[in-house]
DNA sequence: GGCATCAGGTTTAATATTGCAACCACACAA
DNA sequence: TTGTGTGGTTGCAATATTAAACCTGATGCC
């Protein structure tokens, strides 16, 4: 009865899911695409168990989202930074950001708008883009069965 | 000792978290998006217990994000279609599924690209956008206090 | 050095959530 | 009207979350 893995899921976005959908885990990555690095200060900010708090830092960072560097401040501790993995969930972020702030019913709560860091404007609404350059709305989509590999190319070229 | 809400927070990532941020739904919508509508359809697409899926579809109609119509087939029974609260979801599952397309350990393993209905060709990458047209990558990027709202546009010209 | 304190956890125990399976009610079909 | 499929609910065991106590090594201070 343990809580379902997704991780052989043919779902692309069932797998990612699996990676960092859990409660806690995206807000950990959240925190840590602010900057936040130290263990405390995760806690303090999230407010959430330091056992939670630790079981989820050890399993980001076995899954590549997190790596541990040595303190910045010279001191023995330890931080957590994101990987290059880590950094690619910014737009999944972005688009969480989003949806809340077009269909919250209390958007006067929301506390933070993203600006551009030179001209200090409100970022765009992230939009799908056809290869010709279309905007593209979910109905303007189909999934289709990824093509397989080629994984004979060395036998062909043989 | 409930588990900790997310829905007063001031930040919209939470925000959005606290609404369809749990283990199961967003893989609903996911399925409800791809045109599934029926009780059985989900159950037997996500392999989920049932009891669970009655309190998500429950807690996702509370929210906003599915509503019940009667069953297109004219029976008696109804079923689960998203609302435009629910659709506007659709940029976070690309988002999730581009995320894995480029960092999953395993790509062979995913079954599917997104293509664009028309030409059938796969869609790009989603982008942030400044206002002046610049890509914007996270590091380009600052959260701002939102500013406060005109509340008092009565009083002033009054 | 010696002592107090802090950062970063682990352990423990209570509570909540999940998952499974059995059960149930209604709709529909024959 | 008997059977079957759909759409759930209920009960229970297993797991996950939480809070709080505890622990250990690092750091600060005198």
């Amino acid at each position: 009865m343990k809580r379902t893995s997704l991780a052989g899921d043919s779902c692309p976005v069932a797998r990612a899911l699996d990676v960092f959908g859990d409660w806690w885990s995206l807000l950990i990555i959240r925190d840590a695409s602010l900057g936040r690095r130290r263990f405390g200060e995760f806690q303090a900010s999230l407010g959430l168990a330091k056992n939670i708090l630790a079981t989820r830092l050890r399993t980001l960072v076995e899954r590549g989202i997190l790596k541990t560097v040595p303190a910045s401040d010279g001191s023995a501790y330890q931080e957590y930074v994101l990987t290059p993995k880590g950094h690619g969930i910014f737009p999944i972020l972005v688009a969480l950001r989003q949806w809340t702030e077009e269909f919250d019913e209390h958007p006067d709560e929301i506390a933070t708008i993203m600006v551009d860091r030179d001209k200090g404007k409100p970022v765009k609404k992230l939009a799908l883009y056809s290869q010709d350059g279309r905007v593209l709305g979910a109905a303007d989509t189909t999934l289709k069965l990824r093509p397989a590999r080629k994984t004979a190319r060395r036998l062909a070229t043989a």
